[in-house]
DNA sequence: TTAAGATATTCTCATGAAAGAATATGTCAA
DNA sequence: TTGACATATTCTTTCATGAGAATATCTTAA
């Protein structure tokens, strides 16, 4: 089975440095034509052509044709996905407390739906 | 230049679906060994030792050994990178009222700092 | 020591993707 | 229409990676 595309996965979309950092621009300084990340990457013109195409095809941003030039906007909420997964890890952490209480609850999830999976140690 | 790394790179490493997926069992269900998972996802033994080994080279997971087996841990705290990465673009979404504060957020601070930078239409 | 079980490693194969160069497409100005 | 500019696409090469099969390593029990 072949991995799954950056064209259509956006965790694989945003494993790729520079389209991070091209989010990061076009969040930072709002939208911008490809000449102007070109400049501001300092990467080849069709490079970033490239990795914008990528990123419009997961949605994470969009293109308005403006005249000569196509303006590039992030659209900011396709990144919801992550930050939820992402959010969702986030009670793992934190204090020893925290973990303590945690596993008391995972453990009484478990004893009440019956739960009789291998464990570790 | 090469692809960045699944084995350095946090972003990539979780790029894998079923990565994730291995993630997210060792969140909800607790630590396991590595028979528990390969029953669980239903994949290859050497398939799950080798994402493990990805996760572990990120820091993703923590083994401890014991006796026969090895248990996997998750460490939810290397997740904080990519929390907070997309974190910070959670202001760039939302109602189109907190779009307008933004965009003039931004651009009364370009005319603050001198900006000259081309921008779309 | 030997055998069995659990897990990791190695190897091959196929695929996807990024870099780089060249070129095509599209748009405006003259 | 022609030419200049902006951007996209194509092609090749290179490389990382995941799947799959086989095997090695390590640990415990007998």
């Amino acid at each position: 089975m072949p991995r799954s595309a950056s064209t259509t996965d956006i965790f694989s979309a945003i494993a790729e440095p520079r389209r991070r950092e091209i989010l990061e621009l076009l969040a930072k300084r709002g939208p911008h034509q490809v000449g102007s990340l070109v400049a501001l990457l300092g990467l080849p013109q069709p490079a970033v052509s490239k990795h914008l195409g990528v990123l419009r095809a997961v949605g994470l941003v969009s293109v308005i044709k403006s005249g000569q030039h196509r303006v590039y906007r992030l659209e900011a909420e396709e990144l919801k996905t992550v930050l939820d997964w992402t959010k969702a890890f986030e009670q793992y952490w934190g204090s020893q407390l925290d973990r303590i209480k945690q596993r008391a609850e995972r453990e009484s999830e478990r004893r009440r739906s019956g739960g009789s999976h291998a464990r570790g140690a």
